[in-house]
DNA sequence: CAAATATACATAATTTACTTATGCATAAAA
DNA sequence: TTTTATGCATAAGTAAATTATGTATATTTG
């Protein structure tokens, strides 16, 4: 399992992308989804994750909709334009890092 | 230039595996190599450099000798036994946190 | 049927790893 | 001679997590 604390920082992208490519999700399938993609590596915690929700959404980068299925209450998140601006930034924010990171730990050739 | 808030928690691996790499550096020669490896993307501050250093080296897992070269104290950090079998646990963890990032980011092709 | 687990959101207290600012000291360059 | 580079260090402040709770309903399991 991946350390844990690797993933600080890169939060807010990860919520931002998975918007992009879902149009709009609840925290709690969020956390699901996450859970997922990665086979258990990546468990985003209620206590990380609703706060930085919170956060996106008084940015302006995020809007709710509340919506009740099966008689449960639902906080739906989807981006707003700025948050889709936003979110190519964080992207190639993201990649130009891992990019970095892979360089540092490729055994230069020269 | 790559967000430096992505770097959180990559700091100790990065310096684990330069002193790896490079047998013994000192702590500015560690900020002068980053900024080299990675074209000016990644800049360690001093006040994130110093402290983690001495972490490390209250863990075990770095050892220090004092050298004094043109007339200059540099206290030069080597990796200790512990320390290398550590750097080994947290370069895997580091590329594991990679290649999950890169499945986040990549489009399921499924 | 009762208890445990899953679903769903939320927040407060604490911790951690940084940034920013500052300090000291010497050497080289402008 | 003043600035920039080299070299180490620490204190104060901040951001983003973790951990621990709390509430509530639905579903599964023993």
């Amino acid at each position: 399992m991946a350390n844990q604390k690797l993933f600080k920082g890169s939060l807010n992208t990860i919520i931002l992308k998975l918007l992009d490519e879902n149009g709009k999700m609840y925290g709690y399938e969020i956390t699901q989804k996450v859970k997922l993609l990665t086979k258990g590596e990546l468990n985003i915690t209620e206590g990380a994750l609703y706060p930085a929700l919170h956060k996106l959404e008084s940015e302006g980068l995020l809007e709710v909709e509340m919506l009740k299925v099966d008689n449960r209450l639902r906080k739906y998140y989807s981006l707003t334009e700025v948050g889709s601006k936003e979110t190519v930034n964080k992207l190639s924010e993201l990649e130009a890092y891992l990019k970095t990171m892979q360089t540092l730990l490729t055994p230069k050739l020269a």
